[in-house]
DNA sequence: CTGAAAGCGCTTACAG
DNA sequence: CTGAAAGCGCTTACAG
């Protein structure tokens, strides 16, 4: 290994200069400069990221501004840890990562969480973008203060200089109507169901639709898509008499597409006949979603590796603080196909650091 | 951020004391260390790793024994770049990667690349076990030295402490199974082909094999499968010619499964009609099957996130030596379905890494 | 424009 | 059983 000293050793300088060059600090003679440079070139050398993270005492902080989760509504969750995990795999190069949660329902919640947080003064900020118009003058103050901030797992279109790490929602929709497809029987039906309530993350919900119905366009196929918006999946019961009732106004269904991660609240108010012969397709790996699966009462899911979005996040904005490494325009991150055999293989990542967790 | 030397003042001694104690390294009246655990529960305390790694000089040597890959076998390619990736990232902490290489189809050069690795006296081993009767002589040999192997991709049945970290096999043939009687129509037959040449990794292809068919026997269904053994998938004249004739022989196959990541080289000799007429599932993400699987010839294939794989086999071994966190037995890594549309978003580290080195 | 020295937090001999 | 000092490789004022 070559360190500065023996740079500086050869290029009869002292470490200061070689430093000075490494970091183009300046206020280095051009002739020196080259000097030192060819050095460095011709012993291929790098900086040792370790030394330099203990010299610097890096002191950036770093604040996420992300939904609270609940044992019903725990989608929020894997994101969570995931970013969990990452803060602490920076902690040794001096990144501190502070966290402001709110609710997900309330955009008030959204802007208090916020004003917490830009107190702080973060030097970057990761933020789950829920409410558009709060959206909106949140990229604002921290335009104006200079500050670099990340999209996870929503986007928000038209933010030129804005990174976004999530999923390709409209592909993933894409996805699920091609296993819709090769699910169905030939000449059954299908429903998509969607909440009526906006959670303002709906911006997904709707390219994911987008992409199903494309699918089937594409494919040109003569198969009659309904959709069906019930008032919310949280209240069972008004849940369950309008989809009993829809199902019953079109016998020909036999698919049920649920383009957000509440699939397991369809299949709850389900009778038992209903959950044999209706193909289900939803989104995301809750708990509650993962019991359907292994129960086979949903055939797929379309995960979106939400612990790996909050891992890389806290990563990406570290490599940009660090070694000030170029944020890319969009992360898109895989696009998970999950069966009942396959689920538990799926984040080896995540299920790593929770039982790290109880260990601790 | 509370240090060693804010421990010390607090309990009146020095720091090399503390670090003794934090360390066990014995040596420290049972009263005084007491008196230092307590402060350092009470205080929270925890090593800052960056000074640590610095201050150890940790010079750990991880010997790699894995095949080279080739331009029309690629599929090592993959788990070298991930090892590649991982190398780097631990660079930082003292940690260097060294690299032996063989011909996966000759043992001799197993044995010869394994004698080279050992001369280094590696302080842990990666390795693919390709040929059985050579891994127990280089197994026996690691153990008399005392040196932690993990196993990447390949298992080796049968030895107890050892560490696998690859796909459980077995299930990913099961979900080929799934995916197959998904996609025919109901009365047509199944083809299952591999190759008679073994490798040593033949394995894993009969436990696919394997969940394959017990798939079908779960699910009860009337489907017949046929297997054909070709005498290798290089050889494109005597492989077209077997193919040929077995499909004219059982018209009735309109699914092939390919249980080995050659699945395009059967593509290749098929006829366009077959490759309209016939569902093609194969295994692994090559670029030569990617391609296939674009151009609607394979219309699934199932992954084995190769580059994870060598990922996570160097951060296993790195939080083995320097946090001596424990192995587990098995470190089984997602069982990815990919297809035309997400197959592109399928490692997204991968993609991350791969542009990295080219700015280089 | 350049150098000498102190310091980041931990570890390692060495002395007692 | 314990302490004082030097060192890991890089960075940061400060002096000139």
């Amino acid at each position: 290994m070559v360190r500065i000293k023996d740079i500086a050793k050869e290029a009869n300088v002292s470490e200061g200069t070689v430093d000075r060059v490494l970091h183009g600090r300046g206020g280095v003679s051009k002739k020196t400069a080259d000097k030192i440079n060819k050095i460095l070139e011709r012993r291929n050398f790098s900086i040792n990221p370790v030394a330099s993270a203990l010299a610097t005492k890096n002191n950036h902080t770093i604040a996420v501004l992300i939904p609270e989760y609940s044992e019903t509504d725990s989608f929020w969750k894997l994101p969570y840890l995931g970013l969990l995990k990452a803060s602490e795999d920076v902690k040794n190069i001096g990144l501190n990562v502070n966290y402001f949660k709110f609710d997900q329902y309330n955009s008030n919640s959204y802007m208090e969480a916020f004003t917490n947080l830009i107190k702080m003064k973060p030097s970057a900020v990761i933020l789950v973008p829920m409410f558009l118009k709060e959206t909106r003058v949140i990229i604002n103050e921290l335009k104006k203060a200079g500050t670099k901030y990340i999209f996870l797992n929503v986007d928000v279109e038209g933010e030129d200089g804005s990174v976004y790490i999530g999923q390709d929602s409209y592909m993933s929709g894409y996805i699920a109507g091609k296993l819709m497809k090769l699910s169905l029987t030939d000449g059954y039906d299908c429903c998509i169901m969607q909440a009526s309530t906006s959670t303002g993350d709906n911006q997904a919900i709707v390219k994911r639709i987008k992409g199903f119905k494309d699918y089937y366009t594409a494919i040109k196929e003569e198969i009659k898509l309904h959709e069906l918006k019930v008032e919310s999946f949280g209240d069972e019961v008004k849940l369950a008499s309008s989809v009993t009732l829809f199902l019953e106004k079109f016998p020909n269904i036999k698919g049920i597409f649920v383009p957000s991660s509440r699939v397991s609240a369809v299949v709850k108010i389900l009778s038992e006949e209903q959950k044999e012969s209706l193909q289900l397709i939803g989104f995301d790996n809750t708990p509650q979603n993962v019991v359907c699966l292994k129960n086979d009462t949903v055939l797929f899911l379309i995960s979106q590796k939400p612990f790996d979005q909050g891992y890389e996040a806290v990563r990406l904005i570290s490599d940009y603080l660090i070694k000030s490494k170029a944020l890319k325009r969009k992360l898109y991150l895989p696009i998970d196909i999950l069966t009942k055999e396959n689920v538990d293989y799926n984040d080896a990542n995540q299920l790593m650091f929770e039982s790290d967790l109880k260990y601790q």
